[in-house]
DNA sequence: ATTTAAATTTTGATAACTCAAAATGCGACT
DNA sequence: AGTCGCATTTTGAGTTATCAAAATTTAAAT
């Protein structure tokens, strides 16, 4: 079996995270949202799937849609272990932004040699998480995807830690960054108002921050660790 | 115009160093040579290098061959830089061994954005050559090509510096790695057998070796400087 | 139970790149 | 000058991935 060419690689990327997205592990993601996702018309991503599930990389059923195979999520999780160790590297040892590496992650995790991939792997300390959060898998293909809370559902009061931020939008991250909210800042939900669709945060020592609840569910955070 | 497509730069790229490889700048690439170094039948040469022709990137002579218009060449220096400054920059900062970085580079030359490229280019502080003593374009595409001599044509017994070593094969880069040959290292021509077909060099303070002399003339030298 | 709206699949084309093998042109050698 | 051999080009076909638009299926609404 050849290697899989990257637009394959694409196309299990989508499925895995769309199944992510969709909380259910055996759900299946329907055409539209996996085209949608990739930017493609549906009627390309029926023929692309029929020929993956030849390929024995996903388990596909007509009308209702698309699941990843053990073999398929495998090969995701390694597709997605070269992405964010890259991001990782980009940012760490390059210097380059956290909002502008994704989209140079998503050409170099093509073309990146396993070798390279290790090297960085061990530069970087064998890392959990990259630089938005999301756990980055060992270089078998598994990963624990830890379940955190979100500023819409947290405490209100408490301290607690942003850990994770779900979204790749560079304009967000921008944002996000000029507000000082990067994973592992030291943050407190001070209020919720439903009405202004609104969520009130307070980063450690910085000034008081209002965020849409749309954006307030894409940042996962952790209570804060106990002082040692 | 739209990005060209990274078979496009590989052809590009194959020209360019066809023609760099035949010393004349003007002479015509023939199909033959094309198409083996790209590891293509000469139909598919012929057909590409035909709407190469139509982009304005190459002039091509039906049965006599095909070179660079300016565009093209700039085009191909371009691509050049981004090898060249990701080997350099794979050795460099990731640590990898001089001789594994070319096939790497070979992939990452196509995903590397302008940006990185530019970080890359800043981060090393702006290098004239790469690890194997290829001179690098800077970003506009122009290129100084220093005229060196080689183990076969510079004075005997005389001090040199290893400047250049223009031939990428692995296997053989290892050989000059574990011989302590890498471009920097000050050596000197002992003596030339043409009868035994092999040229003797001594590395500064290392053991004789003895080189055939198709290899010989892949390794480039320049006159050490006068001590200061 | 029909009808209808939406999603999905199918069909027919296209673009980029490639090969195998037949046809052609070019230069070299008698 | 004529022919022979080799390089090159042409022809016909295949692969991968895509789109537009027609046909179909499913599920929801009356």
């Amino acid at each position: 079996m050849a290697l899989p060419s990257s637009t394959v690689e694409n196309y299990l990327k989508a499925i895995y995270q769309a199944q992510a997205a969709q909380g259910g592990e055996h759900r299946l993601v329907p055409m539209g949202r996996l085209a949608g996702a990739l930017g493609v018309v549906p009627g390309t991503a029926t023929t692309m799937v029929k020929t993956l599930a030849e390929s024995g990389l996903v388990d596909y059923e007509p009308y209702a849609g698309v699941r990843l195979t053990a073999a398929g999520e495998k090969l995701a999780a390694l597709v997605l272990r070269r992405h964010r160790l890259m991001e990782l590297f980009l940012v760490q040892v390059v210097g380059m932004s956290w909002a502008e590496v994704h989209d140079e992650a998503e050409r170099l995790e093509h073309a990146a040699s396993d070798r390279l991939i290790e090297r960085i792997d061990a530069m970087l300390g064998r890392p959990a998480s990259d630089p938005h959060g999301d756990p980055i898998p060992d270089s078998t293909g598994s990963m624990v995807t830890p379940e955190y809370q979100t500023l819409l559902t947290c405490p209100l009061g408490r301290p607690v830690v942003l850990t994770r931020v779900t979204d790749q939008d560079a304009a967000f991250l921008r944002f996000l960054e000029s507000s000082g909210l990067k994973p592992g800042q030291a943050i407190e939900v001070e209020a919720r108002n439903a009405a202004a669709d609104h969520v009130v945060v307070r980063g450690k020592g910085q000034r008081r921050i209002m965020i849409g609840m749309r954006a307030a569910a894409k940042l996962q955070v952790t209570p804060a660790a106990p002082a040692a």
